[in-house]
DNA sequence: GTTTGCACCG
DNA sequence: TTCACACGTTCTG
DNA sequence: GAACGTGTGTCTCGGTGCAAACTA
C-alpha cells in the first residue's frame, strides 16, 4: 500500500472541474440550457468563489453560517459570498437587518443552547431543560419573526445549483450514490480501483429521456422510503409512474422495484392489485409470489398456466428449486407437471454436533464447529470463508475477462465492475476473453499460476468478487492442491450461468483434512435451514459430485456454562431417501 | 460532567 | 445503495 | 418444516471536533 500522497491545496476544485469539464464536454447533447448556463457562470467565476462554493455544495444541506465558515485557501469569505449571489449560486441573508428566508429550515443552523437563549430573551419564558432540540424549533418557527433579535448577530447563506450539481454527477458517476469524495480516497491511496481505458466515447446516457428517467426514479425511490408507511393507492401509484426506460440499469432497478412493491401490496392483504404490479415485472421472484397468490386464491387454470411456463424456463436456479419443492405440495391435482418436475435430488447430507449451548454464543456457531473439528481431528484446516474462496478464486482467474475493455462497459474511473456484469449477454460480450481465460483451467499448476500471478498484481484493487483480506496466498495454493480441476471448472461454469444469483450461497466452511481432500460445510444452528440460494448451491454439488455436508449443531444440555470446547461429532447419515 | 453520534476533512 | 446471513415467530400438515 | 419478518454485521478510511442527549 503506497503512502498516502500530499493533496495540491485546491484538489476539491480540480476534481470538481473535472466532471463539469468532462460532462459539458460528452453530454453536450444531453444537457440543458439552464445546466450549460450554470457551468458557463461557473467557469467564470473567481477561483476563490469556485472554491467556496464547492466547498458548500460538498457539504450536507443547503444552509450555512457565515461565522462558522473558515478556510485557509479562501481569504476572503464574504467577499467570495457576494460573488456567488451576483450570479445567483447562492443567498445571502442578515437575519437582524435584513428579512427573514421565506423557507422555515434555516433556524436548524443554530443550536439548541442558541434557541433557548433568544427564547428567554425575547419572551422572558423559561425554556425547560428537558425540552428536545426538536421540540424548541417548533416553538421558534411559531414566532421566528420576533424571536430572530435574540440569536447571534450572523449572515446565513442558502445555496443554489443542488438539481445542476445533481445532472452533472448523474451524468458521470452514472448514479447520485457516488460523489467527489471517489477522487479523494482514490488518490490517497484508500481505495483502488481497476485501471481501464476509458476512451472518449463511453457514454452511458444517450438520450435526455435517459437521464430524466433517472432523476424520476431517484425522486420516487426516495418518497417510498422503505415502502413500510404506504397505503396501496400510493404503492400503485408509484409503481405505475416509474419509468418505462428501457436503459439497462434503471430497466434492473424498475424490475427490482416492483418487486418490491408488490410485496408490500400483499402484506397489505391486496392480492389482486400484487399480481399485476408482479406481471410487470421479469426479475426473480415476480413469477413465484404470482404462482403463490394464484393458488392460495385457487385459480388453477392460471396457476397452471404459469407453472407450466415456469417449468418451460425457469428465469434461475432458485425459481426452479422453489417449482421442485412448491408444485408437488401445493399443485398435486397437475399430475403432468408433478411427473416433469420428478427429477428428485436428494436431500443434503446432514450431521449433527453437540455442544454447550456457550461455545456456540462466545465463538459465534461457524467458529465453534471449526474449532471442534480441528480438535477432534488434529492436523485439520479449516476456514470460514462462505462466498469468499470460490467466487474469489473466480474473480482472480477470470479477471481480465471481467475487466474487458467492451463499449460501454466503463464509462467513470471509479467502478468496482462493468455496468453489465449482472446482464445475461455479458459473457457472450466477452467470449473471446473469457476463453483464454478458461485455458487456466487446463491443470493445476496452469490454475494456480494464474490465481497467483493476479493475486500479486492486482494486489488490493477493487473487485467484486475478490475480499483480499480474506483470501490469502496460503489459501489460495492449498485449495488448488486439494480442490481438483474438474472441480474448479464446474463451480466456474455454474457461477457463470447466473453471476447474481450464485456468488452467494456457498457453505460456512472449508475442511481441509491431514493429508488429502476437501469438504464443504455448511453449519446450522438450533432452529436455522438452509437458504434457498444455498440449497441451490447444494442441488449443484450433487451433480458435480462436490462434497458438501450440513453440520447441524445441537445444545448439550449436559455440559451448562462448561468452558470446554469439545464438541462429539456423531456420523450419524440423515435416513431421508 | 460524560457519552454518543455524526459531519467534516484529506 | 446496499447485501448476505442468522434467528424468532406463526402457521400448517 | 415452510414462510415470513426482523436483526446483525459488512456499512468500504481514520482522525477530529462539535453538539445533543444522557447521567448524576
Ligand atoms: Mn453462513
Ligand atoms: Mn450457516
Amino acid at each position: 500500500m503506497p503512502v498516502a500522497p500530499d493533496l495540491p491545496e485546491k484538489y476539491y476544485l480540480d476534481n470538481f472541474n473535472l466532471v463539469l469539464n468532462h460532462v459539458a464536454q460528452l453530454y453536450a447533447d444531453i444537457i440543458n440550457e439552464d445546466e450549460r448556463t450554470f457551468y458557463d457562470d461557473f467557469i467564470g467565476l473567481s477561483e476563490s468563489a469556485q472554491c467556496l462554493y464547492v466547498r458548500l455544495l460538498s457539504r450536507r444541506g443547503d444552509w450555512f453560517r457565515r461565522d462558522k465558515l473558515a478556510y485557509a485557501e479562501i481569504p476572503d469569505i464574504t467577499a467570495a459570498a457576494v460573488e456567488l449571489q451576483s450570479q445567483r449560486f447562492l443567498e445571502i441573508y442578515d437575519l437582524q437587518s435584513g428579512g427573514l428566508p421565506q423557507e422555515d429550515d434555516w433556524q436548524n443552523l443554530f443550536t439548541r443552547q442558541e434557541l433557548a437563549t433568544a427564547i428567554q430573551t425575547s419572551t422572558a419564558q423559561k425554556v425547560p431543560a428537558s425540552l428536545r432540540k426538536q421540540e424548541l424549533l417548533t416553538r421558534f418557527e411559531e414566532n421566528s419573526e420576533q424571536l430572530v433579535a435574540g440569536l447571534p448577530d450572523t449572515e446565513i447563506y442558502c445555496v443554489y445549483g443542488e438539481q445542476e450539481l445533481d445532472t452533472f454527477r448523474l451524468l458521470f458517476f452514472g448514479n447520485l450514490y457516488q460523489d467527489f469524495t471517489e477522487f479523494v480516497l482514490r488518490d490517497l491511496g484508500i481505495y483502488r480501483y481497476e485501471s481501464y481505458d476509458l476512451n472518449a466515447a463511453s457514454r452511458w446516457c444517450h438520450q435526455r429521456s435517459d437521464l430524466e428517467a433517472h432523476r424520476l426514479y431517484y425522486a420516487l425511490r426516495e418518497e417510498a422510503g422503505d415502502l413500510k408507511d404506504l397505503s396501496k393507492e400510493s404503492l400503485c401509484r408509484i409503481a405505475d409512474s416509474l419509468p418505462a426506460s428501457e436503459e439497462s440499469t434503471l430497466r434492473r432497478r424498475r424490475h427490482r422495484f416492483l418487486v418490491d412493491i408488490g410485496r408490500q401490496i400483499e402484506r397489505l392483504g391486496y392480492s389482486d392489485e400484487a399480481l399485476t404490479i408482479y406481471e410487470r415485472s421479469m426479475r426473480h421472484p415476480a413469477r413465484e409470489r404470482r404462482l403463490r397468490i394464484l393458488v392460495a386464491q385457487g385459480q388453477q387454470e392460471d396457476a397452471d398456466e404459469l407453472a407450466f411456463a415456469m417449468a418451460k424456463a425457469p428465469v434461475n436456479e432458485e425459481e426452479h428449486q422453489f417449482l421442485l419443492s412448491f408444485v408437488p405440495r401445493k399443485m398435486k391435482h397437475n399430475h403432468e407437471l408433478c411427473q416433469r418436475l420428478a427429477e428428485r435430488v436428494s436431500a443434503p447430507l446432514e450431521d449433527v454436533m453437540t455442544m454447550p449451548a456457550e461455545t456456540r454464543l462466545s465463538l459465534g456457531v461457524e467458529r465453534a464447529v471449526a474449532a471442534a473439528f480441528e480438535s477432534e481431528h488434529p492436523g485439520d484446516r479449516l476456514v470460514y470463508c462462505e462466498n469468499l474462496l470460490i467466487p474469489g478464486m473466480f474473480g482472480l482467474i477470470f479477471w481480465s475477462a471481467i475487466y474487458a475493455e467492451v463499449p460501454g462497459a466503463f464509462f467513470h474511473p471509479f467502478q468496482i465492475r462493468p455496468s453489465d456484469l449482472y446482464e445475461a449477454d455479458f459473457v457472450t460480450l466477452r467470449q473471446k476473453e473469457f476463453d483464454v481465460c478458461w485455458q487456466a483451467l487446463e491443470s493445476a499448476d496452469t490454475l494456480l499460476e494464474r490465481a497467483l500471478e493476479t493475486y500479486q498484481k492486482k494486489q488490493g484493487i477493487a473487485n467484486p468478487f475478490v475480499h483480499w483480506a480474506v483470501l490469502t496466498e496460503d489459501l489460495i495454493r492449498l485449495s488448488v492442491e486439494r480442490i481438483p480441476v474438474g472441480v474448479w471448472q464446474g463451480v466456474f461454469r455454474f457461477l457463470l450461468q447466473d453471476l447474481r444469483q450464485h456468488k452467494a450461497g456457498l457453505p460456512d466452511l472449508i475442511r481441509f483434512p491431514t493429508s488429502e481432500g476437501f469438504e464443504l460445510l455448511e453449519v446450522k444452528g438450533p432452529g436455522d435451514t438452509l437458504q434457498k440460494n444455498q440449497r441451490v448451491w447444494f442441488a449443484e454439488f450433487e451433480r458435480l459430485g462436490i462434497p458438501a455436508r450440513v453440520i447441524r449443531v445441537k445444545d448439550d444440555p449436559t455440559a451448562l456454562g462448561g468452558a470446554g470446547l469439545t464438541g462429539a461429532e456423531q456420523g450419524e447419515e440423515s435416513p431421508e431417501d
